[in-house]
DNA sequence: GCCGGTTTCGCAATCGTTTGCGGCCGGGGT
DNA sequence: ACCCCGGCCGCAAACGATTGCGAAACCGGC
């Protein structure tokens, strides 16, 4: 760890006060500084290779470039490209990102938030766990900028990055729909998820507005986002329901728990049974049969959330408001005409 | 932001100075101070809420209390375990984990290794993506305690956690043989990967101790660890030896490039020609067949990385050997006895 | 040559913590 | 009674940057 320049030893070099070479070097204080000795002083910090240091820097700004970002479970793929999303804009500002996996606990979510405020994070980037989450508000309610990102608590005040899940919903109702399928269920997930809940929401307006049959025991909801609850709530579904043609899933695991739980029962998924997925995780084109599912911009925003984080850091008085973003659908085999 | 207590607020409260405060607080230098001093300022510090700031410690301490981590890609979701495995031994300890994407890119790796030694990270957790990384070498020989993770540079000198590719090969080449396999290609991930490349070594040695056919037309290089490069490198891998009855994928993203391949052909895989893959990434025991694979433990791996460098940081004189974990195989339905 | 007004820059405080050094006080040994 | 020693704690100097304030230096104008 050889030691870095210092402002000091710039100073020293050229003969002037740190606090002029400080003042050259900071583009927002570099006019007071007469032209000639900023370029001696750029070209003395250039040839000792300084870098600030960010300690010493965050010590007297009360800034620490760096954001905290929490995600409920690393090994999720789904949070892979959000983190990229983000650390791509992030990083193209100077931020730095701090990790943290809340577990999904409770408890989890304080106690890495707690860290990441006691490091003094200029801001967060929170994949919500539940939908009410005291520690987050309690975050924001101190005054620390956060943006929420796929998951979205109750508190309305909050901005947030999500995808329009009653877009994407209505997406995969309509395209069953069109294909001739009348008797569509619900494999959801859990409702205190804000995906859970928003998704089956939506389920029974579209259902509704498609003039579909809407009853609530066209429902059942799974109790995690996982392709064993998946199928054990998908067989009880066509156990309670055998009639029906189609299947909207609430993610794409839980649909192909509703592969397994149609095959169960003797049946082909596509052929027999459509089955939609929800998020279009990566090799689910890969699947037997191809799986038919909303794409999310996952992406996109991770970036649209990092975003929304620089500019409410940036201290914009007009309050950063959220966003949906638009999902697409990824028709593939899975999904077929309803047969008579 | 209300601000936080600080070491004065405490020692103004019970009337002593703030030294005493730091002293008291710190178990390495708590017993110098009266024990009942020390109980009344950990009480209020408790009172008061007091959390030390982390920067006006750093900057007196030289230490951060995080490590950088650099990931070629965070959207690939081999990386997903070994992050959260890392993430939580280290939080363990007090160290918060700051995350920046390589992109693969060689200049890629240089800046967000530069990023990270700029905030003063105590120590680098880098799954390294060229078998020769200048910036990574180079930070450790600047004193920076670097630990390597999943893959390898061929400097020998820097303490790596990896997966046995030696012995996984192994794994899958004598499963192959005992179901009677003797014609056993190998569809190879970039030799310019330390995985790709250690493999591949691999996979020639295995089929010479096993006595098996041992011929350099049997390997076909992939350009990239992803399903369509495994697909034109099966499918040329097949020209050349349409009498081959088992190949072992350079990773699960090459075989299902075989699966493809294989059907492309006109034959099954698993029936006609059997198929491993290598990581035994999520989801693939839902592919058609149900992939065998060798499982590397990536949680542990990101854990032992983890640990390792914690006791590089911490100083340990005596270095820090380089760890190969064990991996399994898991037997599924690609593989099946050769057929005569 | 003096004066008012700019530039341009140095001084020193500050952020919150750690830590070497020395001072004070009390007790025990001679 | 004196000295010494050890326990306990305060003082102040760091760490490296930012920034309000004031002081030179310099300008032109009278």
């Amino acid at each position: 760890m050889t030691d870095r320049a210092t402002l000091k030893d710039i100073a020293r070099e050229i003969g002037v006060h740190a606090s002029t070479v400080s003042r050259a070097l900071n583009p927002r204080t570099a006019s007071v500084v007469k032209p000639q000795t900023q370029k001696r002083v750029l070209e003395a910090a250039r040839a000792l290779g300084y870098r600030p240091h960010p300690l010493a820097r965050g010590l007297r700004t009360n800034r620490t470039m760096s954001v905290g970002m929490v995600i409920p479970d690393i090994e999720n793929p789904l949070f892979g490209p959000i983190i990229a999303g983000a650390e791509a804009v992030l990083a193209q500002s100077g931020y730095s990102i701090l990790i943290g996996a809340s577990d999904y606990g409770e408890r989890g979510a304080e106690s890495v938030i707690g860290a990441m405020l006691d490091r003094r994070a200029d801001g967060l980037l929170v994949a919500a766990v539940s939908r009410r989450d005291p520690s987050v508000t309690a975050a924001a309610g101190r005054g620390v900028p956060v943006v929420l990102v796929n998951r979205t608590v109750d508190d309305e005040s909050l901005p947030a990055i999500v995808g329009d899940d009653r877009l994407g919903v209505g997406l995969a109702v309509r395209h069953l729909a069109e294909l001739g399928h009348r008797r569509i269920g619900h494999v959801a997930g859990p409702s205190w998820l804000s995906t859970g809940w928003g998704r089956r929401r939506a389920f029974s307006e579209w259902t509704e507005a498609e003039g579909l049959e809407a009853d609530p025991g066209l429902v059942e909801e799974a109790d995690w986002f996982q392709v064993e609850p998946g199928y054990r709530a998908c067989r009880a579904l066509l156990d309670r329901r055998p009639d029906l043609t189609a299947i909207v899933a609430g993610n794409d695991l839980l649909g192909l728990g509703c592969y397994r739980a149609i095959r169960a029962l003797g049946r082909e998924p596509g052929r027999d049974i459509s089955v939609t997925g929800y998020n279009d995780m990566p090799l689910l084109e890969m699947m037997q049969p191809a799986m038919t599912a909303v794409r999310v911009p996952y992406r996109e925003m991770g970036g649209a959330a990092g975003e929304a984080l620089l500019s409410l850091m940036a201290g914009g008085s007009r309050p950063v408001s959220s966003v949906r973003l638009r999902p697409t659908l990824e028709v593939r085999s899975s999904t077929a005409p309803a047969r008579p």
